[in-house]
DNA sequence: TATTGTTATACTCTATAACTATA
DNA sequence: TATAGTTATAGAGTATAACAATA
């Protein structure tokens, strides 16, 4: 054995790959209000239905308080607006304006360019196996609901949606 | 569509994975001085070489500084030991103690028994799979490099080493 | 002049608790 | 009593610059 043993640890590769793309996502938001968080937010909004504070937060796996901060940056330079809840007049519901969703959009593009290139190491077939896992993991290891956002990307690639 | 479309971003589940991971990792290595990171100081020092805090920083994604501290707290604790480089005296070489070395073999197997729980929703083939994508990013996409972490991984396994 | 390790400082995130207004 | 959102404060983690010793 003549090479670290730590290369062979799952949470130094989650690490290294995570923080490398936090790099390459943070050039490519550049500008972007709250950063690749920010741009998550915006994600979370689209194609679907309003959502409130709360139920973004535990998406996107931040404490509440922080989402506060974030909708405050985003709504501020006019790509989300906030609107109270007519069923529930604690909460507030999330929309994308038109000027975010226009925004998304571009992101969604340059960030998969950003990412080719950050996967690159990787046969093109086998960075699909990479992202389908990785999903599973993060949806919770729910099949139903992994195959599901599966879908949905083809479609959002076919629809050409965006 | 009706899931949130940020589920279908890369960097969306590889931080909800990746911070499950640190979760998980902060549990089992609970009182190990540095935590994870401390625990990914061992692991980098076993099975090769005495080497530089520098070159451990590297490998470890971490700043020079940050590894004075951990380093300090890992020598309190007598998991490592810090010696002048005869080549060089400007660095100083860093080594696991015994009592590290041993701390560090009951560490990664708690730790590999957690990771387990945590891929639970993938099968075992799919969980290998993950691992060696993962490292292939990791190391730089070298397959070479990335082919001597996987024969090593075996080797250790089947030596019964740790 | 560049590099290794150390120290001190400042900045960014995050976690926590407290407060309001509703339910 | 519990929940959604906000605010303020403290803590951990990280980045930066300056320094001494050596190459």
């Amino acid at each position: 054995m003549t090479t670290p043993r730590v290369e062979a640890d799952l949470g130094w590769a989650l690490g290294r790959v995570a923080r490398a793309h936090l790099r390459t996502a943070q050039d490519v938001v550049s500008g972007l209000p709250g950063g690749p968080r920010g741009y998550q937010v915006l994600a979370g909004l689209a194609a679907g239905p309003p959502r409130s504070q709360l139920a973004l937060a535990r998406t996107l796996g931040v404490d509440r308080t922080v989402m506060t901060y974030l909708l405050d940056e985003l709504e501020g330079a006019g790509l989300v607006e906030r609107r109270p809840d007519p069923a529930d007049r604690r909460a507030r519901q999330v929309l994308l304006t038109e000027v975010g969703s226009g925004r998304l959009c571009g992101l969604e593009r340059d960030l998969r360019a950003a990412e080719d290139e950050l996967l690159a190491p990787l046969e093109p077939a086998e960075r699909d196996q990479l992202r389908a896992l990785l999903q599973r993991l993060a949806v919770g290891g729910d099949a139903v609901s992994a195959c599901q956002v599966a879908a949905e990307i083809q479609e959002m690639q076919a629809d050409g949606s965006c």
